[in-house]
DNA sequence: ATATAAATCAAACAAACGTTTAATTTAAAC
DNA sequence: GTTTAAATTAAACGTTTGTTTGATTTATAT
């Protein structure tokens, strides 16, 4: 699926449109008038609202893929290496904060029919690549075996989501003013007490 | 405001709705339907949808007061109170995770007209336990002084609620069969993991 | 038993929704 | 320059939306 670029603008305002006011409460004519193009173009261009998600699911999945297979063969300690995973996690996934919110959001509803296995075969591979890596440190004696795997990538995800959904209350908490020092934030404060968190559950012992 | 058997009804039914499918993408007449009352009466019982989610939100809002701190001044070593104050957090939250999705969803929106303040100052004033008793703890050097504070509640109810939304998913990694075990897992293994979790950030020593 | 209020109902309301149509303009190919 | 295809448009389509109306039933009080 080839897009154009007007319907990547097409799709760049209703991602935006999505993630603020939720896929159904955002009309098609708000996003046809926010980008500046006929009500029409996006039946013509995607079939319909339902596929346009899809469409825009697809277009920004290509980002999700973490590739932290490199991260992993570097030459580092194992701590360092916690370090880098979550940095580079937290990154990604505040690039990419508004498909993930949608999806977070319909994909947690039963009703929608929205294919969702692309994304959940990604969350698979990455689950996969962090299993390996932890039971690997385990092996080597620099991790703790109490630490319960699956639920190392929620601590990390949830942490950042719950501070992104309900940033109104930490940016007045914190003292953050616009969206750079936002982003300064989660690229630093936020990012740092992640790290620190999984370091410290990797290293616990009961 | 007091709410008779009907509304009660009523809300109850929204409540699972709203939950299930969003605040936008649930109508009143399936509300109606399924509550088994007339359309009508959402308006005469509650003025409009709006409102209808706003008595929901105070209706609940009555459970989320943490009580912490009679868990804090008892007599027990700060690891175990870090242990009794994951769970009681974690099961309030399970309790009331249909309405607390609800105020995630819509409180992340800038649009919708509702009224939060209550949410917001719970939120300030459950922060301000937790605070105070993490400071307490650093004070008697049982915690260490290298933690973000206002991040450890975002870690623990990050971590259940992304459990939550994508349940889906981790239901099928881990083998959850029903509504039972999944019960079972989030006060078991989800509770345990975030026990530890908190526990090793509070004492991790960079 | 009568009067007054509350509750319930089917029906109608206008507005907004996603989508389609049919005509027109723009672009590409020959 | 003509032909063919793609893009764009305003208007209309049938539904569904939240809400209101006005009549009717049920409950409460006198």
């Amino acid at each position: 699926m080839e897009l154009n670029e007007k319907q990547i603008q097409i799709l760049e305002v209703a991602e935006i449109l999505f993630a603020e006011n939720g896929f159904d409460g955002t009309s098609v004519r708000q996003i046809a008038k926010k980008a500046d193009v006929n009500v029409a173009m996006i039946s013509y261009y995607f079939g319909s609202k339902e596929k346009m998600l899809e469409s825009l699911l697809n277009y920004r999945m290509a980002d999700f893929k973490i590739q932290i297979e490199t991260l992993i063969s570097k030459e580092d300690s194992y701590l360092n290496k916690v370090d880098e995973i979550v940095e580079f996690i937290v990154k990604r996934v505040h690039k990419n904060r508004r498909t993930h919110k949608i999806i977070n959001f319909e994909y947690s509803k039963n009703s929608l029919n929205i294919n969702f296995e692309e994304y959940v075969a990604q969350k698979h591979g990455n689950y996969e690549v962090i299993e390996q890596f932890v039971k690997e440190g385990q092996g080597n004696g620099a991790f703790s075996k109490e630490v319960n795997i699956p639920l190392i990538v929620p601590t990390i995800l949830g942490t950042y989501f719950h501070f992104y959904y309900n940033k109104k209350f930490y940016i007045a908490l914190h003292n953050i003013s616009d969206d750079v020092s936002l982003d300064e934030f989660v690229h630093h404060t936020l990012t740092k007490h992640i790290q620190q968190t999984i370091k410290a559950l990797l290293t616990y012992a009961n």
